[in-house]
DNA sequence: GATGAATGAGAGTTCATTCAT
DNA sequence: CATGAATGAACTCTCATTCAT
């Protein structure tokens, strides 16, 4: 005998729990019945509306990315008529923006994605490929315009990338030693300005006038 | 049938399969019976050895941090009677250069310790105190010497740790999407000249010599 | 694949299977998967029914201390109006009778309870408490109508429960040693014949008129 | 490196922490590593000096039923020269005796030997059968010398065996619900006392004088 | 005699999933 | 749509025992 239930109101609940347990304990470390349990329904739900515990994986993945990409598209945009470095900051907000708000989807993905399952490899690699070619270009886009210094865009990135995920990664790590809060508003702000300092310090030529991003 | 075996070599067989292995699938996502099959041992031995699989998790924690923090003792104690920029720059190079020859057990253990688990927590509290209070002390100690900008500590030391913990926890995407090899001294070398750069121009202050280190 | 089976069925095949394993085996000695083999269902409907091998235990004691406790009651329910002795003998019969027609069931009970288990304790103590609670009634009416000798109370339970539950406890020596079959109806009559004798001639006095109890 | 030890005290002291775990436990609820551990000593010990936990049972058996069956035995031997009653007696009161000072070994025995192993069969099965020659004999020479009544020795006999072993078999029941302690001479000597009117109510023919035993 | 390392078997339990209702 | 019963596989761990030392 189904419940009514407001219609489709319990497959959002189902991945609202599972991105929860999944933050906590990791994906292989909670059982789709945990998650069912969270959520108040009954867990052949589960393999009804993902197709399985893998495909409740999946859909995380997808709503992470989709969003998170759209952050770097968003400004990669405007990069033919502005500045590469406003974009490039501005790109920058609003990932942090993002991930704020999603703290914690945002920590199961960045911790997920570090495991070397060929399931997650196939969902993600496509994703991945994407933010490569769109990070490429605020730096080859910065270079042509003559405003970013001649470095290993490889290793530039990944200290971006760094910097900008791991304090939702290890969000529990902040709050606890450093008494540090990545899902609140301040963080956000405060954490950005010391990003906008480093690509000005780090990245933009001397000569080049640091466009302060006026968010 | 109990075979000798030499002596004390199963245990280390068994711990080195399962960082492996925890490595490539996580913890949760590993089971007893793949590191014994792996180490080619018995999967009765790991719970004789460790205590069961919770205590190979320690284990691995256990030797991780402690070598971990070794890295950054040796400098902190140097700290009396050594330009602050200097020691942490070192510090930050044996952290690198151990990660990178551990590289399997240190990524393994950064993703683990984002996880939200009372055992995790127990375990490795107690090492990450001990880290913030030797990482405080490369600061103030620049902050008294006057060789470092006053800026606030907490955000510097988050950002340093991303930037050097980010490249083993995430190698398998610098390698595929970057082509770059973590594990390679090469990449150590290369990837300190750029956080030997960043100390330089976000941390030192205009009018202090940089201190480079000449390892 | 859940196959349907009929209604509830499985859980009760399950507790016969089980009463049946643990009365030739013991609790320790028997298996989830003996039992659920025994029952031609997956062993893991064991946890799912029961909650574990120990829910099933309890459920065990739970389904005899009732029946049991039961015997006893619906007698000591006339105490008011019937005298004392007739109504102890009921009691004794129906125990008797109950135990037969359960000699699987009384077996394994009888013995395990008999183990100092943490566990086993918590179940059975209330169980335990109402019988003293029930059978010191009966003697102390018979005291009060004047038809019991005073003698120690507790003696003589002690000893009453040891006849009552013997037979049963040990009904595989009854029957390969002395060849006495305590779960056929002759047993019961025969062996309540005497034990009825026993409460005329050391429990009842001299001048109160013997009641046999025409069952 | 073998420990020297009192020559043969380590087989001793297996075989006592054996008899306090299996009274606690049971059989097969106590594994050699308790047991071993109880005795501090090395779990291959015990199949070492009893070839296998099995043998351990075998032991605790043999060595209750052979003082067991000789407090019978040495009653029965005077049968020939004294009065069936006074002989029956006095036997029941070696038993109670006996098991008073071994209540952990004798609790353990009388509750395994209600497990239908064929291997428990195997080792007991002849002391029983010598068990049922002595107690028939007590009967039938008290038949002859016209002190006992006619009756049915099969009920007689397993309501005797039934009081005496009962409270040691349930002594944690006596002490708990009715306070009474088997294992102290109080006990033996109350308890001998109420076995004695009970069988020279029910046994003994009216004519006969009771023989008290001067014990 | 005694020990610690090692083993294969099996313990109870949980897993993700399926299916009739 | 939703559910509870059911499954087979896999889980971690403990078992009694063996054997070289």
């Amino acid at each position: 005998m189904g419940k009514p239930a407001a219609l489709g109101l319990t497959k959002e609940n189902i991945l609202l729990s599972a991105v929860s347990l999944f933050n906590t304990k990791g994906y292989s470390g909670t059982s789709v019945r945990d998650i069912a349990k969270k959520a108040s329904v009954n867990a052949a739900n589960i393999s009804y509306h993902f197709n399985g515990k893998q495909g409740l994986l999946e859909s995380c993945f997808t709503r992470f990315f989709e969003s998170y990409l759209e952050c770097l598209e968003m400004e990669a945009d405007k990069l033919d008529f502005t500045p590469a470095d406003e974009c490039l900051k501005r790109a920058v907000f609003n990932v942090l923006q993002f991930q704020s708000e999603n703290h914690l989807l945002a920590r199961f993905v960045w911790r997920e994605i570090s495991i070397d399952s060929q399931v997650v490899r196939e969902i993600i690699s496509s994703y991945l490929m994407k933010e490569r070619y769109l990070l490429k270009r605020f730096f080859e886009m910065g270079l042509d315009q003559n405003r970013f210094t001649s470095m290993p865009v490889s290793i530039f990135i990944i200290q971006l990338k760094s910097m900008m995920s791991m304090p939702f990664l290890n969000s529990q790590y902040l709050r606890e030693v450093w008494h540090v809060f990545p899902q609140e508003q301040h963080f956000v702000d405060r954490y950005f300005t010391s990003l906008e300092q480093w690509i000005d310090q780090c990245l933009l030529i001397r000569s080049a006038v640091p466009r302060v991003s006026t968010l």
